[in-house]
DNA sequence: TCTTATACATAAGAAAATTATGTATACTTG
DNA sequence: CAAGTATACATAATTTTCTTATGTATAAGA
């Protein structure tokens, strides 16, 4: 993810959480989901994304499926049984630690 | 920071806001503050938070001074000029970013 | 006396990015 | 029609930032 270089780690989460609500999608697909969600702010690198992608397959998160599309290859990701379980881990996961990370930037009431 | 392995890349900034609220913090302090406040979910562990302390200072953004209380050595960080702005301009990226975190989160809005 | 807490520090290794590079097709524009 | 941009995949080298392990040292509590 570039652009901020932030919250690494957030990756496979964010990937898991789009299949969620999509089926399927492929990974330039992925790229500009999260480019259009952000406003052009999160810049997802393939660098990042596809090396993510296939350690999710490799774990068996994820299902593939390749199609030609206008003449170009497109692999289609989807969740696995045990993919859809594993991004309600990591979504709560990241969500937790969201909220515990906003203890420590907002310590108003933290500090006498 | 242990506990979740999630959002590297915060520590800096979460060192940076502590020492906006708290004049002057030394580590073995700021890792029992982050703890804390986040009621023991995050630990922050030595190895990262003194590697991180010496950088900040490297780049000139937190001075030291040392004290020697009941007969041991605590070494005292506080923000410089630079590390005040660094702190500021830090903690609104790491917002931005989690503005921009939570629109991929929950994009129920984004999907047609 | 032994364990835990306080307090610093560094080194080896792992994880997860960035940056660079490569291949290939389709579309747009001068 | 040539060149650049967009689409679409992939991998390798490097960098950043952790974790884990180890080391030193003092103080307090059991």
């Amino acid at each position: 993810m570039s652009s901020s270089k932030l919250l690494k780690g957030s990756l496979a989460t964010i990937v898991l959480r789009l299949l969620e609500e999509q089926e399927k999608m492929y990974g330039y697909e992925i790229t500009q989901k999260v480019k259009q969600l952000t406003e052009g702010e999160f810049k997802i690198t393939e660098g990042a994304l596809y090396p993510t992608l296939h350690k999710l397959e490799a774990e068996g998160y994820l299902t593939t499926e390749t199609q030609l599309v206008d003449g170009r290859v497109r692999k289609y990701y989807s969740l696995t049984k045990e993919g859809n379980a594993e991004a309600k881990a990591k979504v709560s996961e990241l969500e937790e630690f969201l909220a515990n990370l906003q203890k420590v930037l907002n310590p108003k009431l933290g500090f006498q």
